[in-house]
DNA sequence: GTTATTGCAAACAATTTGCACCCAC
DNA sequence: GTGGGTGCAAATTGTTTGCAATAAC
């Protein structure tokens, strides 16, 4: 892998750290094009694809399928609801610290992890017990 | 929610339990039809949509993007290489204990959590340090 | 000048949806 | 007989790929 860095993926990764937020490849495309940065919806994604093997940006699937990009080092977790889809973040992550443990276990350099939540809202599973019973 | 269950979410359930391995939609239905179980695709798209909102199978996003479901009861969790995309199985699981805390913090009935770590095997962490310098 | 990068549009693949048919109650 | 469940095929959507034009070194 090359250290060297093409245009598209500094315009990329610079949005990203401006941002400061998780983004679809389409959403990344959208805002590019919105600063005279003209780019290719193509470009986005092999650029997206580049850092992340660099261990540049971290990625996280939606349950719609879709991924979101982010360079942000903070873990983002969250609980989602499966009934209404949204979802709330989380602060606690148990988990950075196996990390290195992992790392050493398994021969395996780990640049990131994603931990996600699935269940049901307060207010869908009020909704559930009323439909039940 | 109904705890009633139609005949294609009883029969892709038992073959979830009887297969005790994660599966895509695509590769289920293929199982099913296999069986001499006609199905259709949208049926166990739905029916696993179903049985998803009621927390009786899990549902995990590969790398791909591809969703596979399972209903076995144990954490499967992997370290995903990012450049050749070979996932290793690990056994650890340091989140469970969370849910509950979780669960109360947020008015949240957790049904169950996804969490991967991604990163680079050794092959590939050896490949690319040969070829970056 | 040669090679890698880019943009566009077409291709692809997983998933969802519309609708007619059918089964269970 | 009615309403939900089902299958099929078409539609949708996010992503990838082929290829010619272009930029970088």
């Amino acid at each position: 892998m090359n250290t060297r860095r093409t245009r598209s993926q500094e315009r990329i990764l610079s949005k990203l750290k401006t941002l400061r937020r998780s983004l679809s490849a389409q959403d990344l495309y959208l805002e590019m094009r919105k600063d005279r940065q003209g780019i290719g919806l193509a470009t986005v994604y092999r650029s997206l694809d580049a850092l992340k093997r660099e261990g540049l940006v971290h990625v996280r699937i939606l349950p719609t399928g879709e991924s979101v990009y982010s360079c942000v080092l903070q873990d983002e977790h969250h609980l989602t609801c499966l009934e209404c889809g949204r979802s709330i973040p989380i602060n606690e992550c148990p988990v950075h610290h196996l990390e290195t443990t992992l790392q050493e276990a398994h021969h395996f350099k780990i640049y990131y992890h994603t931990l996600e939540f699935f269940g049901l809202c307060s207010e869908c599973a009020k909704k559930q017990g009323r439909s039940d019973g």
